[in-house]
RNA sequence: GCACCCAUAGCUCAGCUGGAUAGAGCGCUGCCCUCCGAAGGCAGAGGUCUCAGGUUCGAAUCCUGAUGGGUGCGCCA
């Protein structure tokens, strides 16, 4: 099993190699934030202000009213304390410098100090014409440096197929690590195969049942047995490969070999579901490579050589104490060091290691392999687990390495409106299988992303395969799947209509403000992509692609009331090739986006 | 009892490092379209950002407390 994952590892370094280096990369709003500085610079040299002031503070951003212009800076507000000047003063004096700037067609003072900008027609054509240039690259940035991060999500139980409860944190990490690689990070994906622990044993037990049963036997699965249906593959598999030999046999002589071979047979199912899902990993970690191999004592050691680790009871719990609940002498992590509520044991009472210690051992492997940052994608009902992982991966890599630990909120299940509750017993959960077969990769993965992590997200089976405006997949996929019909059609027309073609497209002719602000729209994914990528929230993404869609169904639109602002004027070459170009833009970044929540664009709506 | 997460329009939810008159979809009201640039369009009404304090030029956003909801709380993983 380590084998394996180093043999992984290693392919998962030459792939980082074909990385393309130093892409183009524009920001349109970090550009005209360097221009902001450049002049606030220049007003400290000429004594309009004072030296040494901090302009970290200094914001370009879109205004919340289009009224107010392309852009505003918060420039005059926040220096006007440091400063002690009146912040209208400094936004004046600023005014009047950065007016100077060719890309900037005005600047005007208002409210308290803010300073509105409006753009010069140049720059929206550069933008599409940037877009063209540097295709889905557009928008990749570099703040991530090269840094390493470790994406450790799913991580299911290797005991049956993943189900509904595992897609959106599935979802969500291949999202965010896809996110995290746009941005300039190195990322590995990683998945912690629960292999060790006693369910294991459940496992295979039940696993053995199918295996009699595989035989003529009638058997029973008695509490402590998984009955799922999906174990009779297993246990037909089982039969075929040793014949009638564990039949009848005790535990001890089939219990060692049918643990790995159920485990083996579960992650074969696992690893096929996360194909369909569109995942894949570059790790798969196993927590019984831990066992036996002294990687445990080892990371513990660590632990105990910083006097982290003591022998020592625990409070009783607070509020409800269980019946069965006596103080004990156990092996003890001071996690309360690093900002936990109490220390927490690594040993059960029966001496094997709890679940806690392989955990510690995984992230101290993890430490070891050098990457800056770690994240770690959780279900919520882990939460409780999540200071002392952080306690324990601060102790080890000496605070150096950061972890985060994101929860993956609960879905539930409506179908026309009504809760469909799932229940084991009741053989009534939902498995990713059922889900991709309802409503398709692409449905499910977009869904899952239109809410932020931490809430709460309804899943309507009946409305997100829905093809209307209220469907947010389809309301994106369609803009999509209009420009590839404005290109088939343009086509057909002799108009412009390859990249090629389009890259020496007049974009001067797009003049209309409805084309400017789509244009504005488009500039804006650069600076969303940081955004998203540092606060680690790829929903930003599926709420931009759907505020780009809905820009550009809306210039549609008026292209209904508004001839010229058709794409595609048939009797003007010249003016259809800046319109294509431009709605070929709006593709490019969404297709770009759908990319990094792995979601195929579609080509046509039928 | 303690910890973590959440609370924004009738409903479902966005809201960037603290920034201007808090946004979108649904639903509601009115108008338009009957069109293959099909799978609607435009406009309008609708808010004590749960409550109370605090920080400051400025708070939905940060801090403290309260209320309501979710999750978890040695020997499950």
């Amino acid at each position: 099993m380590r084998a394996l994952w180093v043999l992984e590892l290693r392919r998962c370094a030459a792939k980082r190699c074909d990385k393309p280096e130093g892409r183009p990369h524009m920001n349109l709003f970090a550009d005209i934030r360097a221009a902001v500085i450049t002049s606030l610079t220049a007003m400290t040299q000429d004594g309009t202000l004072p030296e040494g002031l901090d302009f970290a503070n200094v914001a370009v951003e879109p205004p919340r009213d289009a009224g107010h212009g392309d852009m505003a800076t918060n420039a005059a507000m926040v220096l006007a304390k440091p400063a002690k000047k009146k912040p209208r003063d400094i936004a004046e004096a600023l005014a009047t410098k950065l007016a100077q700037d060719p890309r900037i067609d005005s600047a005007e003072v208002a409210g308290p100090g803010f300073l509105n900008l409006r753009l010069a027609p140049v720059v929206w054509q550069q933008v599409v014409a940037g877009v063209l240039a540097q295709g889905t690259g557009f928008g990749r940035s570099d703040m991530g440096q090269g840094r390493k991060v470790n994406v450790e999500y799913v991580s299911a139980n290797p005991t049956g197929p993943l189900h509904v409860g595992h897609t959106r944190g599935a979802v969500f990490g291949d999202a965010l690590a896809a996110l995290l690689e746009y941005a300039g990070h190195v990322v590995t994906r990683e998945y912690y195969i629960n292999d060790g622990g006693g369910q294991v044993d459940v496992l295979a037990r039940s696993v053995y049942l199918r295996y009699l049963e595989a035989h003529g036997q009638e058997v029973a699965f008695e509490d402590g047995t998984y009955p799922g249906d999906y174990l009779i593959g297993a246990g037909q598999a089982l039969k075929d490969k040793v014949g009638d030999a564990y039949v009848d046999q005790p535990e001890d002589v089939w219990l060692a070999e049918v643990r790995g071979f159920a485990t083996d047979a579960m992650m074969d199912m696992v690893r096929a579901d996360l194909a369909d899902l569109g995942i894949k990993m570059d790790v798969f970690f196993s927590e019984k490579s831990l066992y036996g191999t002294g990687r445990i004592e080892a990371a513990i050691e660590d632990l105990k050589g910083k006097g982290l680790i003591y022998w020592g009871t625990l409070p009783p719990p607070k509020g409800k104490i269980p019946d069965d609940w006596q103080a004990r002498e156990q092996w003890l992590f001071r996690s309360t060091q690093y900002g936990d509520d109490e220390d927490r044991p690594v040993q059960k009472s029966d001496g094997a290691w709890a679940y806690f210690a392989p955990d510690i051992a995984y992230h101290y492997d993890k430490v070891q392999r050098g990457f800056d940052a770690l994240i770690d994608v959780f279900g919520a009902d882990h939460g409780g687990y999540v200071k002392r992982m952080k306690a324990a991966v601060a102790a080890l890599s000496e605070e150096r390495v950061p972890l985060e630990i994101k929860l993956a909120q609960i879905v539930r299940l409506f179908k026309d409106g009504e809760e469909f509750k799932m229940s084991k017993r009741a053989g009534t959960f939902i498995t990713v299988q059922d889900l991709l077969r309802e409503v398709g990769k692409d449905v499910t993965r977009f869904i899952m992303l239109t809410r932020k992590n931490d809430a709460p997200l309804d899943f309507d089976f009946s409305k997100v395969t829905e093809q209307s405006k209220d469907n947010p997949v389809f309301y994106v996929q369609y803009a999509h799947a209009r420009v590839m019909s404005v290109l088939r059609k343009a086509q057909a027309a002799g108009l412009p209509c390859t990249d090629a073609d389009l890259t020496t497209a007049d974009l001067s002719l797009l003049d209309h403000p409805a084309e400017h602000a789509l244009a504005a729209k488009l500039a804006e994914w650069p600076r969303l992509v940081e955004i998203a990528a540092r606060t680690h929230e790829p929903h930003r993404v599926a709420f931009y692609l759907y505020d780009l869609a809905s820009e550009f169904h809306g210039l549609w639109n008026r292209g209904n009331d508004v001839p010229t602002l058709r794409f595609l004027q048939e009797d003007n070459p010249a003016a259809s090739g800046a319109k294509i170009a431009l709605a070929r833009s709006v593709s490019v970044v969404i297709s770009a986006g759908l990319g990094i929540l792995g979601v195929e664009p579609a080509q046509e709506m039928r």
